[in-house]
DNA sequence: TAACCTCACGCAATCGTTTGTGTGGAAGGC
DNA sequence: GCCTTCCACACAAACGATTGCGTGAGGTTA
């Protein structure tokens, strides 16, 4: 016989076991609860497996002021780098028993619409911001620290709140690389100075490559591909000697990697592309692209728990991820033609 | 005076104001009940105001038996052509008063613990299933009809509940386009068999092709770039004198793409390339990618609005998007050479 | 055997809303 | 002036779970 349709409600199991729903309630909350007699559990968890009992979310979020679930607020679920990190983080959150809602963060006013909806009207425990572009006035919400919540990948002015990676060693690692290669002209295509990822890539970048005594050329486009086509020309315009370049994104990379090709010139021959970010992609294009791998699968997850801890044990600590950014090299960078 | 962190409680919106919290619910919901005096509901209102009064959303889903959310069962976060499909149907669940609960479907284990808490656990109102593998013993769940569903690109076998495109015209569509280009031997790099966009997708393509006397080669493959790649050497392998292909899949595309590249031709002189589904990255490619376009951007919000109506007015129907597939032209297809 | 303690559970309030039904008072009809 | 009607709101019971406290039975101690 198969399982009844509607689940049962935790009073019909009681019924079933002929105890009272608050003892059921003891047993199915805590199944090692020493004050039921051992005998009663049983009868409880077979009435509760018989009549396939499963839990209310929605009368026990309203009794506990606890709801099981937190929400995601990302940036944009277009670019392909934040799918790794938004993979694992759902498949952590499920693993520790919460569900995931999702918001998307078009600008200030959809963000706060998203705190409404999800923090203000009691839908979820905690928040994943992975959106924070630095000052935006919205997420003052949080600096009282009364809402748990957490800043992936971009560092927020609280403390104790913030999940990063070893972005500013990339930056570092990337004019070493380009560097011990021979290069002494080396552009750097960055974000947008109110991302923090990338901006401490680029500080990373500026000061190593100052520290080796490279002539560095920087210049910040949007995060697209298009942007990245056009950034092309215009840092060659302000640099045209320069033999290598550091750009600071993916779809960025592939605009580039466009405009060289439209430019007749050779890669890595011509010019070293370094790129940030890895992609199953990179391997695939016309000049597989060599790139700085980032422990992005490991961010959404390590995300998750730091969110998960300050929800369940009140305890906020930042996390660095310790992971060595890695150089992944498919042959897009080589010694500087002489 | 900034409003109070805490937002009010109804009950005490209605103190506030000097009547019950009946009167006050009544007003809050609907702001025309003509059973209570203007005067009294404009007290009531800027009580509410004054407060910052917002329902929780855990105590009216466990009154109204409803959530205000619906669950988003998605195949794969990696998948570029998913993601114009998750943000117009985020973006428009969001407009129309509903959260957004996000599961990742890796398999039928998988799909059943998101059935388990999301539906069975009362979280949601209803379920957008992306991910349906046709004949999934885990998709009968929803045969009886009892939980609002909408399979989106996917058919499914229950009636009322399917949002497709038009994938079989797309494949026509495909035949047509070499065809008229003068192609003769043409191959199609198809999906796995048990999807059904992309069956239909095959289907079309077949029976175009045969109406227009075409010599074909069909292959399945999975829907990665390293499939692709592979499947180009076995489809040429079977067909040596192809002079276009139909690929089912972008990913697939570009692994195509790089093959062809190995292989030292050139598209379209070579071999023609007509891509399925477009991506902006398609334009940067060294062979910019001729595509079929299909509506995704629409597919998300009208499968969201199939499930919302389902929910609200319990009237479901099979949608079909009737954009016309429509053929971006980047210059991969051309006349076969002789 | 009376007082006391412990065991093993039942009772009832509570979380914040919604909604069917009750009710006091004013208005209207004769 | 009395009865009816209706207006405009109040009362209270749900929704399904959790939890502090109460309590009867049985055992122990003096």
């Amino acid at each position: 016989m198969s399982a009844p349709r509607r689940p049962a409600r935790l009073h019909e199991v009681a019924r079933e076991a002929g105890v009272h729903v608050s003892t059921a309630s003891r047993v199915i909350n805590d199944a090692h609860d020493a004050s039921v007699r051992p005998e009663t559990r049983e009868r409880i968890l077979a009435a509760a497996r018989k009549l396939n009992y499963r839990p209310n979310a929605m009368a026990r979020g309203l009794r506990l002021r606890a709801t099981g679930a937190i929400g995601f607020l990302v940036p944009s679920l277009r670019n392909p780098v934040n799918s790794p990190v938004a993979r694992s983080a759902v498949a952590r959150a499920w693993e520790r028993g919460f569900v995931v809602l999702l918001a998307e963060d078009y600008g200030d006013e959809a963000a706060q619409a998203a705190y409404e909806r999800l923090v203000v009207q009691h839908r979820i425990d905690g928040l994943l911001i992975q959106s924070a572009r630095m000052g935006a006035p919205f997420f003052d919400h949080f600096d009282d620290g009364h809402v748990p919540c957490v800043f992936v990948d971009r560092a927020h002015t609280t403390a104790g709140r913030n999940v990063t990676m070893r972005d500013e060693d990339a930056g570092r690692l990337a004019a070493e690389h380009l560097a011990a290669l021979g290069h002494r002209g080396v552009g750097h295509i960055a974000g947008p100075a109110d991302l923090d990822t990338i901006e401490r890539r680029r500080r990373g970048f500026i000061a190593r490559a100052g520290e080796l005594g490279l002539e560095i050329t920087v210049l910040e486009a949007p995060l697209d591909e298009r942007a990245g086509y056009e950034a092309y020309a215009a840092i060659v315009a302000r640099a045209p000697s320069l033999t290598a370049l550091y750009v600071a994104n993916f779809n960025q990379s592939i605009g580039v990697l466009a405009a060289i090709r439209a430019g007749g010139r050779r890669i890595p021959s011509d010019i070293s592309i370094l790129s940030h970010d890895d992609d199953p992609l990179a391997e695939f294009l016309d000049a597989p692209l060599t790139a700085i791998e980032m422990p992005l699968g490991r961010l959404g997850a390590v995300a998750v728990d730091a969110l998960i801890d300050q929800i369940e044990g009140g305890r906020a600590e930042d996390r660095l991820l310790r992971d060595e950014p890695r150089i992944v090299d498919r042959g897009s960078t080589a010694v500087p033609r002489e």
